[in-house]
DNA sequence: AGAGCGCGCCTTTTT
DNA sequence: GGCGCGCTCT
């Protein structure tokens, strides 16, 4: 990395001129707008090299995306300007960085330091209870709809104080029937505070509070972070702008702030993202002298598409004024299938793939499916699989919503937070152990009555003589547990808790299909563990790489599917995802699939302006992913809901101007016969093989390149650069380089057979034999 | 206390 | 089409 690293600044060559002003305008606020394709991730990433050439620190940027995987990208791309520096920049998700914040500070805002971070489910099941115990009818008051106007009043600053006050949210609460709206919120603030726990929301929420109220902490965070950096800025709410402008000390005197993002690519309004922020930013900083960049070059698309995305955007109501092009020659007409229904449409699918894949030699991984639901992801992959076509899907649901492995998640969460109700919930009687839902209420009751956790109830309540006996077990089990804590690492400490709940048991002990697949998740789960354990997979490490279970819950309670490691992934898969999902992502050949009314867009947001325009903006999306081929889908019918429905095709379809539409007329019939048995197409396929369905695959399936019984660890001191080890999971490598104190010595080793060879692993956890 | 069954619910996108 | 929930029976 550092022998090939470029002289500096040379890397400011491979700009194009509005890039390079927006790279190297480092002080004082800057607004990039940037289009599909222009080069974005380029110009973030070249402009925090450029920073820490210019002598910045790195710990004194703050990066903040979206998603993990986007934060760990552009880590990677800035080592390959900077080197290891990069890995001490702040770069991660406002959800990531700002819990680690929190947990630093949690003391501050009465939290434990480590708090549970409540998921989706969990915030459901507490509004659950909550609607019970206020004895309301769960008819009427809707658990998904209180949750989106819970997370939506706390993305728009609204306490449950200023709740009440608020006369339009009383109003509407009462026209929808729901009175005790504003109850129910605050009794949700404050159950959740008692557990110690933060939901998504709150990660904000409480940052913001904590800014707020308290001019020394976040004067210490300004101080520390001297330039910030927001990618995608479209899709931030409210909450996210107002933390973002605490932070660069708006108004006074503003940090050096660069905001990136595309108006025409804010897809994330049903969650409270507002393109306003864009436009306020522009008003809010221009006193400031703020600088505002177009990016309208469009490097990845022909002009093809290029021109159909600015037709179909041009749609759109308002948006900032700009002008994509490019300058890659017309190339291919985008192509519309009719398909009957759903099943042909995926079999029309499948063949194009091998249809492209003969004619233009494409490799699968050059090819991409986007579906506006997941849902829709099923019928693709079951012709893929009948073509032999590798494929992988992303999203659906993650790994980490599985049941079995939610459940030891909730003993693990228990253990480090015996105030976390929702965990106390789901595990007090699984195993079975004889605690059932009177002994729950009776806990439960007492709780509310003293004013103590769910947990301390469980200690005192008066229980039947058995069922004493068994909450003893229960209590003894998580106390015990928790003094492990102290000298077990995470792994140590999850294995035990596994055996000990008989949780493993249990499973082993089904002996259906399903049980085998939970045991084997359970078993992926211990194995995730362990490579946590092992390896420094801690994405931010400012501080010594910390293996505990807290920080290991913390980690995972905000890693979402497309975030999950594939260093496993079969090398060419085609990928299968939704447009949300695509975002940032490219391909030589994209489908589009299920273009219908009521499909894409979908009949949740049809009924409103604003809605049609998200959606049009997600279309915009969908199709400017693609580099070369667009393939436009629909189906006359499609099985929906368990039933036979029939829609007519998208209006989007009839806003791709014409003369960028292959002519179809004829083969809207069976092209499939011609190519379904192409002999050369099968063989082709047939290499990459049948793609696994589940995505997160244990460290188990991996090929096992290691014997274990030849294989004996060497003393930590052995292992030295320039030594050839060999790992039991990642075989054969080379030690690059070591780092970090005697006790947490790390190396960078480079593994030949990985697809990501290089990786830095904790001596003090690995096993490593020297050869 | 727990197992089994059937009803009725909801079906978008995700940190 | 799938799931959770609550009801009933044991």
């Amino acid at each position: 990395m550092h022998a090939n690293a470029p002289t500096p600044g040379s890397y400011l060559d491979q700009l194009n001129d509005v890039q390079r002003q927006a790279v190297t305008t480092t002080d004082g606020p800057v607004l990039v707008v940037a289009g599909p394709g222009s080069g974005k991730t380029r110009v973030l990433t070249f402009r925090i090299a450029y920073l820490i050439e210019q002598g910045t620190a790195p710990w004194e940027i703050l990066s903040l995306t979206f998603t993990n995987k986007a934060a760990r990208e552009m880590k990677e791309r800035i080592e390959n300007v900077v080197g290891q520096r990069a890995s001490r920049i702040w770069a991660g998700t406002f959800h990531s960085l700002f819990a680690r914040i929190l947990r630093v500070e949690a003391n501050h805002i009465g939290y434990p330091s480590n708090f549970t971070i409540y998921d989706t489910d969990d915030s459901k099941s507490l509004i659950n209870s909550i609607i019970r115990e206020l004895n309301l009818d769960k008819q009427v008051y809707n658990t998904n709809s209180i949750r989106s106007r819970i997370s939506s009043a706390k993305s728009n600053l609204v306490t449950p104080k200023l709740y009440e006050k608020n006369e339009e949210l009383m109003s509407q609460d009462r026209m929808a029937r729901m009175p005790m709206m504003h109850k129910i919120y605050s009794a949700y603030v404050a159950r959740s505070k008692k557990a110690g726990a933060m939901d998504f929301d709150d990660l904000l929420f409480r940052l913001f509070e904590l800014f707020q109220n308290h001019p020394a902490v976040v004067e210490k965070y300004r101080n520390k972070f001297k330039y910030v950096l927001v990618d995608e800025f479209q899709d931030t709410n409210t909450l996210q702008y107002a933390i973002i402008k605490k932070l660069v000390q708006y108004p006074d005197s503003p940090r050096n702030i660069c905001v990136v993002g595309d108006d025409a690519q804010s897809i994330y309004a049903f969650r409270g993202a507002t393109i306003q922020n864009i436009l306020d930013f522009e008003q809010d900083f221009k006193k400031f002298n703020i600088q505002t960049f177009k990016l309208e070059q469009n490097y990845r698309s022909t002009s093809n598409i290029v021109e159909a995305a600015n037709a179909v955007i041009g749609h759109n109501r308002r948006q900032i004024q700009k002008k994509i092009w490019s300058d890659k020659g017309d190339g291919q007409k985008i192509q519309i299938i009719r398909a009957s229904d759903d099943n042909e449409e995926g079999r029309r699918v499948a063949d194009t793939i091998l249809e492209q894949k003969n004619r233009y030699h494409l490799a699968n991984n050059e090819f991409a499916i986007l579906y506006r639901t997941n849902s829709q992801s099923r019928i693709f992959e079951e012709y893929l699989r009948r073509f032999n076509i590798a494929y992988r899907i992303f999203g659906g649901q993650s790994f980490y919503q599985r049941k079995e492995v939610k459940d030891l998640i909730a003993y693990l969460r228990l253990v480090v937070n015996p105030a976390d109700e929702e965990a106390l919930k789901r595990v007090i009687n699984y195993p079975k152990r004889g605690i059932g839902n009177t002994s729950y209420n009776k806990v439960i009751s007492l709780a509310r009555q003293q004013d103590i956790t769910a947990m301390e109830a469980l200690k005192h309540v008066a229980l039947p003589k058995r069922t004493r006996n068994s909450a003893d077990g229960f209590i003894e089990l998580i106390e015990t547990s928790r003094k492990r804590m102290e000298s077990a690492n995470a792994y140590e400490l999850a294995d035990y808790i596994a055996k000990k709940s008989t949780l493993l048991d249990t499973l082993r002990n089904d002996n259906s299909m399903e049980g085998a697949a939970k045991l084997e998740n359970l078993n992926a789960l211990l194995d995730g563990i362990s490579s946590f354990v092992e390896e420094d997979t801690v994405i931010d490490t400012e501080t010594l790489p910390d293996k505990s279970l807290a920080t290991y819950l913390q980690n995972i309670a905000l890693l979402t599917d497309a975030d999950t490691k594939d260093e496993d992934k079969p090398a060419e898969a085609v990928t299968l995802m939704s447009v949300h999902a695509a975002k940032g992502l490219e391909f030589r050949s994209v489908f589009v699939v299920g273009l219908e009314e009521k499909l894409f867009p979908s009949f949740m947001s049809m009924d409103t302006m604003d809605g049609l325009d998200e959606e049009r903006r997600l279309f915009y999306v969908a199709i400017t992913r693609a580099e070369e081929f667009l393939t436009l889908t629909y189906a006359n019918s499609r099985y929906r809901f368990g039933k036979v429905t029939s829609n007519d095709p998208s209006r989007f379809l009839a806003e791709v101007p014409g003369d960028a539409v292959e002519n179809t007329g004829a083969n809207m019939t069976s092209r499939s016969a011609r190519h379904e048995f192409d002999p050369v197409a099968a063989q082709r396929s047939r290499v990459s093989g049948i793609a696994p369905r589940q995505r997160n695959r244990s460290a188990r399936d991996m090929p096992t390149r290691v014997d274990p019984s030849t294989f004996s660890p060497s003393p930590i001191e052995d292992v030295q650069p320039g030594a050839t080890v060999l790992h039991l999971k990642f075989g054969e490598g080379k030690v690059l380089a070591l780092d970090g104190g005697a006790d947490n010595r790390i190396a960078t080793i480079h593994f030949k057979e990985l697809s990501q060879p290089q990786k830095r692993i904790m001596l003090r956890f690995a096993k490593l034999q020297v050869l």
